[in-house]
This record gives structure tokens, C-alpha cells and sequence, in this order.
DNA sequence: CCTTATTGTGAACACCGTTCAAAATAAACA
DNA sequence: TGTTTATTTTGAACGGTGTTCACAATAAGG
């Protein structure tokens, strides 16, 4: 026993970190548990403990890596866009699809929180601050006059309200009779709220 | 041991749910446990597994008078005020109260997620279909032009939108600079939503 | 070759939800 | 009344969780 194995601690993370949102393809996130997953990669749990600090760092870790997937993919729809309106239409449907492709990595995303003394690392904040640069650019060029607060503030608005859809759809609690697609309901949030602020 | 208590199982119920949410306002429902919970109502685990049939179902009583409270709430104050406008407003801004102030018993009405066989009580459905049929409402006297399948999914689009900026800003992660007030997101929402939608 | 550092472990700990035979009480009946 | 039956409630046990830590096994340095 305690035999060493042939990892550096990089590549360690690199398998546990991977193995994580492997079994979130298959199983939700209170399926998972630190000691599946030593399992998995042929460690103990106290190994994982040891390079991690804790499982919720450890969580925490494989959730800084679904940002990144995200703040990628949502970067890259935008640029494949001329047109402000459709940037932020395309943006908000990328943002749907990956919550509809990866539903358990990313309900996890907003739904382990942070324990005493965690916190977000500043380059995960340079992320999401670029992805809303995007965002306020796109806003700013459809109604120039408007206030930097003000546009600073819309762009919360319409991300928390995308983020709303699609957190509600993927948990199928829209109450809605029928089928209302989740597509035409961004839409819809889009069409309306841009209609308004481009004219004010 | 097994001296029978002075309660019936309505009274115990009634007991163990106020005590899941004393408890809520105190500490997050990660703090929560089934054998906390029977210590402080001073009955032993499995007595409440007879009554509830499982601590998920347990959780799931307690949040549908969540539920309950919450519809109470908003449909006492969408009936204080006069315009469709006004109600609409005061509907999300309560909402956003009720979250604020109950943030840990708000969190568990959408995290706790069903298992295999749970499904929501039909006169739960009836109280959330109601609060939603006054949303339409407004919605329809504001443009009573608007086909029903449209206000159907706008009456969706808008809560969803409210619950999103509600979730993200009592979870802190809205990622703004300085103070973005939610109240003043859910008012630049419901303007620029409202504005197009009057207009189409 | 010996010593020191590093790496990994397995057993132990304190919790968790859940099951279930048995015990204690209440209710029904003789 | 005494006796049987039904109902409550429990405590112990089970398999699970994350976490700690003394110790063993290996690698690296002198």
C-alpha cells in the first residue's frame, strides 16, 4: 500500500476533473461523491482530499472548468455575428443549449455554494467580466445615449433573465400547458426588452 | 422505549414543518437533517419516515407550504393595487421580498429536486395556475390584442425572468460592480418588457 | 548506502437516511 | 374486568457520506 502511482499532480486533476463531469453526463450531481470518484481513478479519497483541500474545492474546481467551456463557447457565437441584436440572441441561445446538453454540470454550476473562506479566483472573474463587456458593447451600439450604469445594469438584467429561462425549463418547472419552447421564450424576452431599449 | 407522544400526525406534521422552516431561517438547508430534525420535535429518525414516508418527501411537504405562503402573498398584494401595470410590478417586487427574506426556504423550493415517484399535488398545480392566470390577465388588458398561446408564454417569459434576477441576486452572483439593486433590475425588466408589449 | 522528503493509504470518526424486529401503549372485545 | 388485537414508537444495525491522520512505501539527496 501507498504505493506510488504514475501521476504528476497535474495530470491527477486533469483525470479527476474530467471523471467529474463524465459521470455528470450520466448521473446528477447528488449522485456524485468523493468516494466514487477516488474509485474511478484508482485513488483514495484522501489523496483527492489532499490535492483538492476539501470535496467542495474540489467541486469548485470542475465548476471553474464549466465556466470556461461556457465563457468559450458563448465568446465564439458572438463573433460569428455582425449585428448587436443578433449577437445577444445567439449568445442567449448558446447559453440554453449547453444548459439543455450538460443539464446536471450545469445546475451544479449555480447550485453548490461556496463554503466559509472559498472564493472565486480572479481570472474566472476576468471571464465572466469580458463575456459581459460583450454584452455591454452590444447594448451600448443599439442605444448609444444610454447611461454606462444603465447599460452596466441591463446587461444583468438580460442575462439573469436568459439564465431564469433556462434554469426553470431544465427543471421543467414553467408550469406551462403544452409545450412552450424555451427557444421562442428567449425570444420573446429578447424581441421585447431590446424593442424598448433601443427606442428609449 | 416507544411511550406513545401526545400528538397526532396532524399535529406532528405541523410540528416537524415549522421546525424545517425555524431551522431555514437560521442556517441553509445543507445544515438540515432528518435526525436534527426529529431531535428537536423529540421523536426518534424513523418515526418521521413512518409519517412522511421519506426526508425527501419530507422536504417536499415543507416546501409546498412555501408555496403556499408564497401565492398567499402574492396574490394579496396584486389585488391592493388598481392597473395592470402596478400589479404586475408588485407581484415580481414581492417575490423578490420574499426571496430576500427567507432566502434558505426559497433556495430549497427550487433546489430540492423530485426523486423517482414524487410528483407535485394537484392542488398545488391549481394555486400556481391561478397566480399565473392573474399574470395573464394583465398581461391580456395591456394588449388584449395578444393571442392566448402569446400570453401564455409572456406570462412565462416574465416570471422566469423575475425568478432568475431573484435567484442570482440573493446567491450574490450577478457579478456587478459596485450595487446593482435588484429591485431596480426587476423594474428596468418589467418597463422595457411592458413598453414593446403594449405597443405590439 | 543511508537519510530525508514526498506521496498515498487504510483505519477511524462523526455524521447521514433508511429499515425493521421488538417493545410499549391504546383500543376492542369477551 | 381481563385478554386479545392493533397501533405507535423506538433503538440498533446497515451502508453510505466527507474528513483526519499516523504510518507505510517509495523517491530523491547527500
Amino acid at each position: 500500500m501507498a504505493r506510488r502511482k504514475d501521476h504528476t499532480p497535474e495530470q491527477l486533476t486533469e483525470l479527476v476533473l474530467a471523471e467529474v463531469h463524465n459521470a455528470l453526463a450520466l448521473e446528477p450531481a447528488d449522485q456524485l461523491s468523493l468516494r466514487k470518484l477516488a474509485k474511478a481513478v484508482g485513488y483514495s479519497p484522501g489523496t483527492l482530499i489532499n490535492l483538492f483541500g476539501s470535496y467542495s474545492k474540489l467541486i469548485l474546481a470542475a465548476n471553474a472548468r464549466t465556466l470556461d467551456q461556457i465563457s468559450q463557447q458563448l465568446a465564439d457565437v458572438m463573433e460569428t455575428q455582425d449585428s448587436a441584436e443578433q449577437k445577444l440572441k445567439h449568445f442567449a441561445l448558446a447559453y440554453l443549449d449547453f444548459a439543455q446538453q450538460h443539464p446536471h454540470q450545469w445546475r451544479i454550476l449555480f447550485e453548490h455554494h461556496l463554503e466559509e473562506g472559498e472564493d472565486i479566483p480572479q481570472w474566472q472573474w476576468s471571464r465572466i467580466n469580458r463575456l459581459f463587456s460583450m454584452i455591454e458593447n452590444c447594448l451600448s451600439s443599439l442605444n448609444p445615449e444610454a447611461s454606462e450604469s444603465k447599460t452596466h445594469e441591463a446587461s444583468r438584467v438580460i442575462w439573469a433573465a436568459v439564465h431564469g429561462i433556462c434554469a426553470l425549463h431544465i427543471d421543467d418547472k414553467l408550469f406551462a400547458q403544452k409545450e412552450v419552447e424555451a427557444n421562442s421564450m428567449i425570444t420573446s424576452l429578447l424581441d421585447h426588452y431590446l424593442c424598448s431599449w433601443t427606442q428609449a
